[in-house]
DNA sequence: TTGACACCACTCCATGTGTAGTACTACGTT
DNA sequence: AACGTAGTACTACACATGGAGTGGTGTCAA
């Protein structure tokens, strides 16, 4: 087992993008090799088997559809009403939508997921301690909404990104634009 | 090209489960052979190949996900209020996620499509067909609401069975009960 | 009798895993 | 400066699997 780590991230990193192009079950080490311009063989050096890879990039993809610092920090500016709601739903909406092969990546992990129980187990984990994370900073933000509010939008605002990215003719950019703001506005009417 | 329909039928039935099972890449004619327990072979001579059998799996898949005459019998009877709405929609939810296969499967085929232009025509149809006539069936229903109701609790139910059939410990059964009243009440909110 | 379909067998091909072995490079030691 | 060593990159190969496509034979019903 190799410990080069920048190598291993550029491994798992390649992983994400055979993941979106190849699906789940075309995720193998000669592609992840290929993907990220190693020698073959590469991949089988830094990860056990198929299922070690499959959980390290289930631990790595969450951070990188997160937020960086910078945009945090940006989020706190201005007063924090329900136009500035929309306003920061709209930038979370195009940021992930822009990591498309990331967010398509998720997806297929969570598929898989039905299969790989330590998989699972990781998204769970992640997944579990974000919408919690995104409960806390909303309650601290000074933001409209309640707790409820938080998670209704991270399942609309979910399913909207899924149509996006996987049907992009189903709603027109126009009707997503005007889908976001009225998933804030209602979701906020306790 | 063989013909028969009852056979052609229980094939792509066979398809939906091993896509639900084994993923997009893992839906092979050896594997639609051995799920529908015909010699191996047959499915060779039901589909000019891989990309029309993912094309016909898209066109059936729907009508198994939609609900049968009776079901929509019985979904306009009472008084058609607020109440009865999230009554409607946790009977959805449920009768959705017990046929778990056919929704994985049909993620699988959402994210099939974005590398088989085919596919993701006939899904988009299929799917851009079913909100319309949830709107036209809700508009005249006399539920309360508008079509951006319909839609962002179309949106939000979608996301939450996917939670619940890829990660079933971040919601509990309570947790999502409480969800999709709380979608059905706030999406009502104009 | 004939035609359509079920069934079976076989060829050809592509892909992938895991591992053993070799080459390289950087670093520490004397 | 020469040497040794350890860790990693790279290469090659043995072995196994799985699948597409097709041609041919059997079977049944009209």
């Amino acid at each position: 087992m190799r410990r080069n780590p920048e190598r291993r991230l550029a491994l798992i990193d390649a992983a994400i993008e055979v993941l979106a192009r190849e699906g789940a079950r075309g995720l193998t080490f000669r592609a992840v090799d290929a993907e990220a311009a190693v020698p073959p063989g590469t991949a089988s050096n830094y990860f056990a088997n198929r299922d070690d890879l499959f959980t390290q990039v289930g631990g790595r993809i969450y951070e990188r559809l997160l937020p960086d610092e910078a945009t945090i920090a940006r989020s706190r500016e201005g007063v924090q009403d329900q136009a500035r709601y929309a306003e920061l739903m709209h930038e979370l909406v195009d940021r992930i939508s822009a990591f498309n092969s990331g967010y398509l990546a998720l997806l297929e992990l969570r598929l898989e997921s039905t299969r790989r129980p330590e998989l699972r187990a990781v998204l769970t984990k992640r997944i579990r301690e974000d919408i919690d994370a995104n409960i806390a900073y909303h309650a601290a933000s000074g933001l409209p909404g309640d707790s409820t509010s938080v998670v209704l939008l991270y399942l609309t605002l979910n399913w909207l990104i899924v149509e996006r990215l996987t049907l992009p003719d189903i709603f027109t950019e126009q009707e997503i634009h005007e889908l976001v703001d009225a998933a804030v506005r209602r979701s906020l009417n306790a």
